[in-house]
DNA sequence: GCGTCTACCTAAACCCTGTAGGCAAATCGA
DNA sequence: TCGATTTGCCTACAGGGTTTAGGTAGACGC
């Protein structure tokens, strides 16, 4: 009997590239295993049930998100910065639509707390110093900003801008354009 | 044996207020048959699968929520119109955490476009036609507005506007009157 | 080389989906 | 009103996912 090598990262790993070929839902311990080639009670021996499986591929598309989020802004401020941010998310969502819908999965309050979301709020909070927003205007900027970019990777995920012969890219450029307006119309002068 | 009365109807009602009350993911043949005192083979004479049920349930959401769109618009123009369709909006999504779901159930593209779907795509246009914009714009405009919507929702829903003490409330009222701007900014002289 | 640990196994219980076939209630036609 | 037909709900069963209990053999420390 030769061993599998399984570990919780490499099982975690594996699901996000399931997620990502056949959606998240899909992600079952019974799909890992025969990925595996390995029954599905040895998946126990390295996760403790399949929450635990959804929770850390969450954790990991959070933090690679983060990171390539990060990367993005480095060194920009302003509109850049708000356009090199927006665009590593949509981008992120479009090129792991898996692991960017394990990422809106919901946590327990602690796991998130202690989550690469964190460093999405941080991240937020930056780009907008470029607009000068006070409180609470820079929280709502950044529930507003979430909002958009969230609902704007979730619709094009569903396939809802592909009715319309209007290039998507086309309108996420336009929406990005009237957020920067509307932020630096805020702006505190 | 009593029959105990069960059509397409009543079971896609039904799992409606099973999804509200337990989460759309929660809504199963099995769950039904439970809450009918039914066995779940039953299920079968009425619905042709659980993706039919899940389906109907979509369908009854999207219908409802048009529905009171279109009342909340009735009447109304400009910024007063947007209002209150970004408020019937987010006030379903709140009220039917559940039914707002299934609203997001991918349909395929023959039943999307006999949905109330269509009745939501055209409202939001109309909406605009206060705002004077030309195509593509209009198009944009669409887009930006049902992402922002739907992003809030979604973000609330998930809980992920409680951590600080900024009331959500607030933050609605100041991304609705950006957009506002952002749109009137836009305008075609 | 021996003992321990542990990675993976078999077996089995439980739940959800879906199909096949049966019986009895409802309904309809004469 | 009664027989025939339809149909609503049933039992039985197969298939697949989750999870636990307990066993065996490979890996590893001494």
């Amino acid at each position: 009997m030769v061993r599998a090598g399984l570990s919780p990262e490499r099982l975690t790993l594996a699901g996000a590239e399931l997620a990502d070929e056949a959606g998240f839902d899909q992600v079952t311990l019974s799909a890992l295993a025969r990925r595996f080639d390995v029954k599905v009670a040895s998946l126990y021996s390295h996760l403790k049930n399949s929450q635990e499986l959804k929770t850390r591929i969450a954790l990991l598309a959070l933090e690679e998100l983060a990171d390539q989020v990060a990367h993005a802004v480095a060194g920009r401020a302003g509109k850049d910065a708000l356009m090199a941010f927006a665009n590593a998310y949509r981008d992120y969502a479009r090129a792991h639509p898996g692991r960017y819908e394990a990422a809106r999965f919901r946590l327990d309050p602690q796991t998130a707390a202690a989550s690469a979301g964190v460093r999405h709020a941080q991240m937020t909070r930056a780009i907008l110093r470029g607009y000068n927003l006070t409180e609470p205007d820079q929280t709502h900027a950044v529930r507003m900003l979430g909002s958009v970019f969230h609902g704007y990777a979730n619709l094009e995920a569903a396939g809802g801008f592909s009715h319309t012969d209007v290039a998507s890219q086309e309108s996420w450029v336009w929406t990005l354009d009237s957020l920067d307006a509307a932020l630096r119309n805020r702006a505190t002068p």
